[in-house]
DNA sequence: ATTGTGGCCTGCCCGC
DNA sequence: TGCGGGCAGGCCACAA
């Protein structure tokens, strides 16, 4: 599942490991590391070192210590656990599940206590001194200005551009189609055709959206979420809703005010 | 360069 | 009730 509303809540449980200090690192799955790295390599970079921040930028969870800052990617079904705690229970799509076996990576602290990655479809994976400059401007505190910039030019679907995350970090399927459907905004438009009256007011939806849904929990919590399926209608007007792969992914869309 | 496609993995839901 | 084909919210490499 995760977006960046479940990122942020992994951010805020992440900050509990912040003061510690590495005790050992976990990695069964080496494919599970990135970035070149080897589990020998990633214990000998952060066995030692105490963790002084904890960031996110869009999807990716950073930690920061002395030395290299750890980043961290959930793909799909990756959640976070600190000292046994979760900071997402249940993840749409994810298992209900327990199995050690889908701990793909771990750290112990002095002291005690351990953060750990489940996740079972390995998507997801850790990376030392992940690049950051290729991710573009965070989602949640991305402006008008912001947005325009990221839209302009694009040729391809309006869509397409909000998922890529060189030109905006954090925005996921679900809550695309939750903003374009709010925006009353057609996500097969090129990128680059919205007005600066329909970029303003998607930059307000865009704020709005992850604002509520970080409250109600997450970003199956849209109001079109519940709608995704089947016989599927507009809870706006009704319009029985058109089902289109953008970009490569499942959209859900109303045609007749998603102009 | 930008944009589109396929593939990576595994679990689970729906329909037969 | 059991089984198998689709499908899944991310991301990367590669092709056109």
């Amino acid at each position: 599942m995760p977006e960046i509303l479940e990122i942020e809540a992994y951010r805020r449980l992440a900050v509990q490991v912040v003061g510690r200090t590495v005790r050992s690192v976990q990695a069964p799955d080496a494919w599970f590391i990135k970035g070149g790295a080897t589990p020998e390599s990633l214990s000998a970079a952060l066995v030692g070192r105490r963790f002084t921040a904890a960031r996110r930028l869009g999807k990716l969870l950073l930690l920061d210590s002395g030395g290299p800052t750890l980043g961290l990617r959930f793909g799909m079904t990756g959640r976070l656990l600190v000292d046994g705690q979760a900071a997402i229970e249940h993840l749409e799509w994810g298992s209900r599940r327990f199995n050690p076996a889908w701990h793909r990576f771990g750290l112990t602290f002095t002291g005690g206590g351990q953060l750990i990655i489940d996740d079972p479809r390995r998507f997801g994976g850790v990376e030392i001194a992940p690049d950051e400059a290729a991710l573009g401007p965070d989602a949640w505190t991305l402006g008008v200005g912001g947005l325009r910039l990221a839209l302009a030019g694009g040729r391809g679907p309006l869509k397409a551009r909000l998922l890529d995350q060189s030109r905006i970090a954090g925005l996921g399927n679900l809550l695309v189609d939750e903003m374009c459907w709010r925006a009353s905004l057609d996500p097969c438009r090129p990128a680059g055709s919205l007005s600066d009256q329909e970029s303003s007011v998607l930059a307000r939806v865009m704020r709005q959206v992850l604002n509520q849904l970080d409250k109600r929990g997450g970003s199956h919590m849209g109001d079109l979420f519940e709608h995704r399926g089947r016989g599927a209608c507009c809870p706006q007007d009704g319009q029985p809703l058109t089902k289109t792969t953008i970009g490569g992914r499942t959209t859900w869309w109303c045609p007749l005010h998603q102009q």
